[in-house]
Formats: C-alpha cells, sequence, structure tokens
RNA sequence: GCCCACAUAGCUCAGGGGCAGAGCACUUCCUUGGUAAGGAAGAGGUCCCCGGUUCAAAUCCGGGUGUGGGCUCCA
C-alpha cells in the first residue's frame, strides 16, 4: 500500500506503484488535461515517472509559473533543438535552459545565422509543434548513453554526460517516432499539444560554458507565454522599456552625448552637467553632515605608487596609462583609495583621530572591453562618489552600520523603493594572505548581521583587496542596478605603509573602508532617467521651469516672471519665439520640462500664470506669487524639506 | 576581447554600380496666436575611415573605427 500526500492535507491510496498522471487522474479530469509535471518530494519530475514510495506530490499545471518555465523549456529543448537539427543537419546541440520571460538554446552550426533566419526557424518550430507529438522519455547508462550521442556527433552532449558525476540516470528525451533526442534533466510536457505562444527574439554568440577561452557557439534567445495575449503584452512591456532608454531620452532632453574620438567617455551638454551637479550638492551636503572631509588627489600618478598598492599587478589591464618626457611611467587612475591613503598619511597620526572619512568625487578612468561598452550604464571614464574610512577594527561594525543607512536613505530619496544588499567574499585574483581576508570577511558579515537587513551571498565577487557588500536597487520596470558598494580592506593600508599611533603608544595599520554609494554618477544618472522615464522630479530637473508666450506683447512680463522665478532660487527660462502655444508646449513637453508657465493678455493683467504639469493635459492659473511659492517647496531635495 | 547586425544632412530615417533623398530642426519672410507640429522660401553632405574590384563605388569586396544586441567582464 502507497500513501500519497497532497498539498491540501488530503491522502491518496494506491496498491503499487503509480505516476503523476494516475494521481491527476484520480484527483479531476480536468486536473490531468491540465497538468504538465509533478513535484514529488520538493523535486519537480516527469508525469510519467514511477512513484514506488510513499510521497508529498503536487501536480504542476500549465497555469502556474512552475508550469510556464517547463513549457518554455520543452519549447528550446524540444522543438528549437529538432527544428534547427532539422534545417541544418551538421549542428551540434550544447544547453537550452530557460531565463526570465523565455529561455535559449546554444548551438554549433556551420551556417552562421543571422536575425532573418529566425522567421524560418520559427516556421519549422510551429511545423513541429503541430505534429503534437507525445514526448517519451527513457534511462540509460552512462555508456549507453555516451554512444548514443557518438552516434550523433553531439561532442558537447558527450562532454556533458563525461563530466557529469552521476554514473546512470541519464534522461534521454524523444517525440513520438522522431529520432531527434536530446539529453536533459527535465521534466518536459508529456505533449507538444501543451505549448502556447512564442517568438525568437534575437540571435548571439556564447562562449560554451561561459568561457571566454572555450568556442563561441551560436545563441537563439526566444520568448513564450500560455497564450498569444500574454506574448503580446510581453512585447509591448519590451517597446515601453525601450522608450525609456536613457540614451534616446538624453538625446530629446539634451544632456549629453558620446563620440567615436572617445569611446566610453560622456560629452556633457548644460543640462546634463547641471543634473549632475545637483547630484554632487545633494550627496556633498549627506556627507558632511555625515563627518566626511572632501578631498581631491591627482588623476595621473606614478607607476611605483600602482606597484606599491597592488593595481599594477591585480588591476593593470584595466588601467590607462602615460607616458611623459621625462621618462617616467604614469596611470590614469581607476581608483581613488591609494590617493586618498597619501592624504591620511600626510595628517593622522592618532586613533582619536579614527575613524577619519576622506571622500571625493573623483574622476576614474579604466579600460573596459570595448564589446561591454553601454551608453552611461557601461563606460571608460567615470566620476565616483567615493570615501575611505580609516578606523580601527573595533568601529568596522558602527561604520559599517551607518554606511548602510546612509546608503538607504538616499537611494529613499531617489525614489527607490526596493533594495537587495550582496554579501561578496573573496575572488580568485586578490592581494594578501588567507588569514587577513578570514578578518576582514568576518568583520564585515557580522557588522552586516548586525544591521539586521536582509541580505544574499555573492561568493568570489569582493575586490581584489577586501570582501564588499554591494547595494543593488531595482527600478520602476523590475531591473535590477547595482551602484553603492560598501568593502572591508586590510591590505591596501599596510602595502602603503599607512599607520597610527594607538592607545598603547605603538604604530598600528589602519582598516580602510571603500564605500561609494551612487557607485558612478554617470551610471546612476542613466539608471534615474530610465527609472523616471525622463521625468525628473522637481528638484533634479535640469529646467524646471519654461515660461512661454503666447503673443509677443507678453515678452516683458515673461522676462518678470523669469527673474522672481530666479530670484526665489528656481531655474527658468523663457521662450519667446514667434510660434504658436502649442507648438512650443508641444516641444518642450518632449523635452521633459516638468512644468510649463503660459503667458498672454490675461496673465499680464492678472498678474499670474497659466501652469501646465509634465503629462497632464490639464491647465491651472495662479496668481504668480503663489505658483512661486509652492514651487519653493516642492523643488526641494526631499530630504531637505 | 569574442559572435552577429548596423554606420547616408544637426536629429530620425528611406534609397542604392551612373546628378545625394524625405520629415523634423536651422535661416529669412508672412502670421500675434490660448495648451503636443500655422504657412512660404532658402541653406545644409568627404553617404564613418583606409585600401581593393570596376570605364564608373555612397552602393560590391577586404581591413579598421564606432554604435547596437548578446557572451565574457563590471560601477
Amino acid at each position: 500500500m502507497l500513501t500519497i500526500k497532497l498539498p491540501d492535507g488530503s491522502e491518496k491510496h494506491f496498491e503499487k506503484p503509480t505516476n503523476g498522471i494516475e494521481i491527476a487522474e484520480s484527483i479531476g479530469e480536468n486536473l490531468a488535461k491540465a497538468a504538465v509535471a509533478i513535484e514529488i518530494d520538493g523535486k519537480q519530475h516527469d508525469l510519467s515517472d514511477e512513484i514506488s514510495n510513499d510521497a508529498m506530490v503536487s501536480i504542476i499545471t500549465l497555469n502556474s509559473d512552475a508550469g510556464l518555465e517547463i513549457m518554455r523549456h520543452t519549447l528550446t529543448a524540444q522543438v528549437l533543438a529538432r527544428a534547427v537539427k532539422n534545417l541544418y543537419p551538421n549542428s551540434k546541440l550544447a544547453i537550452g535552459p530557460t531565463v526570465t520571460d523565455g529561455f535559449y538554446y546554444d548551438f554549433e552550426i556551420d551556417k552562421q545565422l543571422s536575425i532573418d533566419d529566425l522567421p524560418k526557424i520559427e516556421e519549422e518550430m510551429k511545423k513541429i509543434i503541430k505534429q503534437e507529438s507525445k514526448i517519451i522519455k527513457s534511462f540509460h547508462s552512462k555508456k549507453d548513453a555516451i554512444s548514443l550521442f557518438k552516434k550523433k556527433s553531439e561532442n558537447y552532449k558527450i562532454e556533458i554526460i563525461k563530466n557529469s558525476d552521476q554514473e546512470g540516470n541519464f534522461q534521454i528525451y524523444q517525440q513520438g517516432d522522431s529520432d531527434f533526442i536530446d539529453l536533459c534533466r527535465g521534466p518536459h510536457l508529456r505533449s507538444l499539444k501543451q505549448i502556447g505562444s512564442f517568438k525568437l527574439t534575437k540571435i548571439s554568440g556564447a562562449y560554451w560554458k561561459g568561457n571566454a577561452e572555450n568556442q563561441m557557439l551560436q545563441r537563439i534567445y526566444g520568448t513564450a507565454w500560455l497564450n498569444n495575449k500574454d506574448l503580446r503584452k510581453h512585447l509591448t512591456k519590451l517597446e515601453e522599456a525601450e522608450k525609456r532608454d536613457h540614451r534616446k531620452l538624453a538625446k530629446q532632453m539634451d544632456l549629453f552625448h558620446f563620440q567615436e574620438e572617445a569611446p566610453g567617455a560622456v560629452f556633457w551638454h548644460p543640462k546634463g552637467w547641471n543634473l549632475f551637479q545637483k547630484l554632487i550638492d545633494y550627496m556633498r551636503k549627506k556627507q558632511t553632515d555625515a563627518g566626511y572631509h572632501e578631498v581631491n588627489t591627482p588623476e595621473l600618478m606614478d607607476r611605483s605608487l600602482w606597484e606599491a598598492s597592488g593595481h599594477w599587478e591585480s588591476f593593470g589591464e584595466n588601467m590607462f596609462t602615460s607616458d611623459s618626457g621625462d621618462g617616467r611611467k604614469y596611470a590614469i587612475k581607476p581608483m581613488n583609495c591609494p590617493g586618498h591613503v597619501q592624504v591620511f598619511k600626510q595628517g593622522i597620526t592618532s586613533y582619536r583621530d579614527l575613524p577619519y572619512r576622506l571622500c571625493e568625487f573623483g574622476k576614474v578612468h579604466r579600460y573596459e572591453p570595448s564589446g561591454s561598452l553601454h551608453g552611461m550604464l557601461r563606460v571608460r571614464a567615470f566620476t565616483q562618489d567615493d570615501a575611505h574610512i580609516f578606523c580601527t577594527p573595533e568601529q568596522i561594525t558602527d561604520e559599517t552600520i551607518s554606511v548602510c543607512n546612509l546608503i538607504l536613505d538616499i537611494y529613499k530619496d531617489f525614489g527607490f523603493k526596493e533594495i537587495i544588499i550582496k554579501y561578496a567574499d573573496r575572488p580568485k585574483v586578490r592581494v594578501g594572505e588567507d588569514h587577513i581576508w578570514d578578518e576582514a570577511e568576518n568583520a564585515l558579515i557580522s557588522a552586516l548581521e548586525k544591521t539586521g537587513l536582509d541580505y544574499v551571498h555573492n561568493p568570489g565577487e569582493g575586490a581584489f583587496y577586501g570582501p564588499k557588500l554591494e547595494f543593488v536597487l531595482r527600478d520602476a520596470i523590475g531591473r535590477d542596478w547595482q551602484c553603492g558598494t560598501h568593502q572591508v580592506d586590510l591590505n591596501l593600508p599596510a602595502r602603503l605603509d599607512a599607520t597610527y599611533v594607538g592607545e598603547d603608544g605603538q604604530k598600528h595599520t589602519p582598516v580602510l573602508l571603500h564605500r561609494a554609494m551612487f557607485g558612478s554618477l554617470e551610471r546612476f544618472i542613466g539608471i534615474l532617467i530610465e527609472h523616471h522615464a525622463g521625468n525628473l522630479p522637481l528638484w533634479l530637473s535640469p529646467l524646471p521651469v519654461k515660461v512661454l508666450t503666447i503673443t509677443s506683447k507678453a515678452d516683458n512680463y515673461a522676462k518678470e516672471v523669469i527673474k522672481q522665478l530666479n530670484n526665489a532660487g528656481i531655474q527658468a527660462e523663457c521662450d519667446l519665439r514667434n510660434e504658436k502655444i502649442s507648438y512650443k508646449v508641444r516641444e518642450h513637453s518632449l523635452s521633459k520640462v516638468p512644468v510649463l508657465f503660459a503667458v498672454g493678455h490675461k496673465e499680464i493683467e492678472e498678474e499670474t500664470v497659466a501652469i501646465r504639469r509634465l503629462g497632464s493635459k490639464e491647465q491651472i492659473t495662479v496668481k504668480l506669487n503663489e505658483a512661486i511659492q509652492d514651487l519653493q517647496k516642492e523643488i526641494k531635495a526631499p530630504s531637505a524639506k
């Protein structure tokens, strides 16, 4: 007698070994129809898998996240893979997992695919799905599995099997009587009948096993959904995301540009630079309040300093260097830390001065691979809101807690509500003894625990000199961006001979905490633009108000309005051009000016302005002095209110 | 760095082995208006760069640079 427990607590009994299909049928006809797989004691299985022991099970239906993912998996591993094999018989299968909203499959194909080949592949996939084949699974020993795939010259599958630590039970899936086979951990749909709506979206190269040393394979991406409606909804969402693209919006808003002679470096236009300065003003105040001292250190320093710090060895590939007339080799700083250590060494001698917090809006240059550059989100020259806290080991906890609080506080001001903290420990390439790393990691993790904040572990992703916390923010459309960072460093101060005199009269090496909150200002601005879809809040807008004249008779009044706005500390410009009001409204709405004042005969007489807000079609007419007072309140940074 | 695609006026883009195109922006003129494009005229080009093929290359081929989508890497 076999007892099967269901999620609702009820039990089913079977005389002999059973399977998911029987269990589903025993519960109800509709469930059996909708079932795609089964979870047995927490692990996903095919419905056909035999159950011979007591178990907790739950039927997975198409109409669930897990079911949808199984459908996507079947679509890529069975349908896309088979379609490509049909069209390009010499191709070899690598892997085909699901990803957010879809799936991909990596192939080795002798013909180089282009985006134009996708419709043809889609068509072949639809043909395969129409056959509504049943999906059949068989189990094989390691030896059998290898010989099966040898016959098909599926080298990648063979490599996967060979590298696997399991000896038997290799699952091979097949559709009806087709000779297509694929190795897969499953589970898969029972039949291709259950496949919903899909679209192949893009094509790219991808390294075998994600290793840049390995062969480049061809990857086909797709998205798949339960039905056409969901698919279309997803495609619309992608279009919406495209509209938020900071590169596109920045052009409309006239913030900055890039050009060929300076790859990965920003040409800031007046409005963009205004926004940049607003962020600096805001952060400068926050940091001063939190006890930081702002400094500025050289962009160019002699190679010997970078050798001493360890950058030359561990970060050298990312550094720009410069030769000079005096025959010395300089490096353009990729980080501000060595410079800050020099400042520390000039002044601080006593433990009484610790913690000593130095900050700098330091512009750093890093040679990033050309292929990784991406608008403002990945550049080669960027400005960090960088700070280095020199402290005693005992002070690590308190300093870490206040950094965490400060960062979370700041993100809130910018409208980010969801923040994920990651703890990253020692990487493969690093400086310093392991026992130093033990110490640094323990200090950081115990400080983090004390904050009581949730975090996730990100193994091997620390900086080369110490473990770090990464602060990841989630934007308005659910994308994650890593911005802030906080690192414990027990290596650099010693390498650069930084010391202080302790209470005991002896020399000690300080602990160095590296932290940045925006991370890179360039990147943060890119994220802000996308998060707000260009509609920046008033306090960040480079031009909060534009005054538009309806007739040239209003020119003088408009200038008077500007004067009063400026006197009240509100940046504003006027548009006196010989154009219709609708034309001016359209133009400034497209360039994302948050507040438009229209002035004509009526406004002159009544000393009012007609206000129109970005994104609204409504206008309200308000006395000029009241409008200014209201704006003055609204334009303050959130934390200054 | 690797794979694929793309590069034409300030911007968005069409075209394509034989005179370089459109819309918007710009300049001038008309229009003085009431909330997302008023009208007319004009000016604007090394068709990314360097080679090659050809009677002829913006167009075809090769190389380079940059950009985009991925991979790798990362703030």
